[in-house]
DNA sequence: ATCTATTTATAATA
DNA sequence: TTATTATAAATAGAT
């Protein structure tokens, strides 16, 4: 047989990445990998914790649980614990709640712009009865479209249950879903594929 | 030789650690390692980063470069959004947990981002019962798709049947898709397409 | 994105 | 809490 057939991962020196484009991507995998490992510490402990990272373009990446907000305005609320080098007061910022939604999406859009190319394919008709609605959702997919699905699905084993069953545990969560997933999806399919407002909240 | 000195390490469930003692020593690991992580994305990428941790105690822990104050001060001065509620406190936990959600899903748009593989095209079924969208959908995929499908929906199932179960438990049945889904995932292990036709029925 | 060989992180113990 | 060690996970480099 041949010998390994690749090097496998090497240690690296723990300075600034040099390159350019290696340093994006290792930028791009530790940040996840950093995400879920706090992910992992707020469901393993049962802790809040909020994450935010400004990448060197100065896009702002950020993890939180129960949410960003709620972190940092228990955190700007109490008056300094121990542990690390904070600052002091930071006024009246408490309100850094829904600001990133639109700045997300955007993100979100620009991302999966890069790649539209698929020809559009079925139909897209109106809701009729909302136990038709998913239906006709699927029916219109394209195979690029039914691939982000499955994606989509594989992430929300992750993140997604955990945080339905918090929110029924004190408000009425429909709305949250759909405005999400709905969001979501409308900027990020291919133009010709309009989800049907309604298919997720039958 | 003699026989191993210890287990090693062993895989865990992922949910709230029960044992306090075992979650204080865990929490007090994980945190180390993901302020580590934190540090070398830090110094390997050149980028500014804060974390903030409050445990089940109350107690907050924060790292950040180059502290957490700069990086958060810079992330509500970015984000001060228009938004005309001025909410003074949390009493819109739903609407930070709003944001959150679209924090996950934002996660979540990386994934979708490449799933172009091979052509396989799905056959476009015809007949339009009401609730029957999965099972059509199911068999109209070709081997390859729902080779893929299978394996995704085995692996949410690991992770979602009992936590769907709980939420089910505790609210109103009807708004939330997961319980559809459900059906899907425990029926959906097989090539057999035996999904229940009223899997979406609500 | 995907694939592996390695490096790291850690669960279980002492 | 610190140390050890067998394993589980993360990931560097190449594709």
């Amino acid at each position: 047989m041949e010998g390994k057939q690749t090097q496998g991962r090497k240690k690296i020196e723990m300075k600034m990445i040099k390159n350019e484009n290696s340093r994006r991507i290792t930028f791009s995998k530790r940040r996840t990998g950093l995400f879920k490992k706090a992910s992992e510490l707020s469901t393993l402990c049962g802790v809040e914790i909020a994450i935010i990272v400004f990448s060197l373009g100065g896009k702002a990446f950020s993890f939180g649980h129960p949410s960003v907000g709620t972190v940092i305005n228990r955190f700007l609320s109490e008056n300094h614990h121990p542990t690390e080098q904070t600052t002091r007061h930071l006024g009246t910022h408490r309100e850094a709640r829904l600001q990133d939604l639109n700045q997300q999406f955007n993100k979100l859009s620009k991302q999966l712009e890069v790649k539209k190319k698929k020809g559009k394919m079925l139909r897209k008709s109106t809701a009729e009865s909302k136990c038709q609605s998913f239906e006709k959702y699927i029916n219109g997919l394209g195979l690029h479209e039914l691939e982000k699905l499955k994606g989509m699905m594989e992430k929300l084993k992750e993140n997604v249950v955990r945080k339905v069953n918090e929110l029924h545990s004190e408000a009425p969560p429909r709305d949250f879903k759909a405005v999400g997933l709905l969001n979501v999806w409308e900027n990020g399919t291919d133009n010709d594929h309009p989800i049907p407002k309604d298919w997720l909240s039958l």
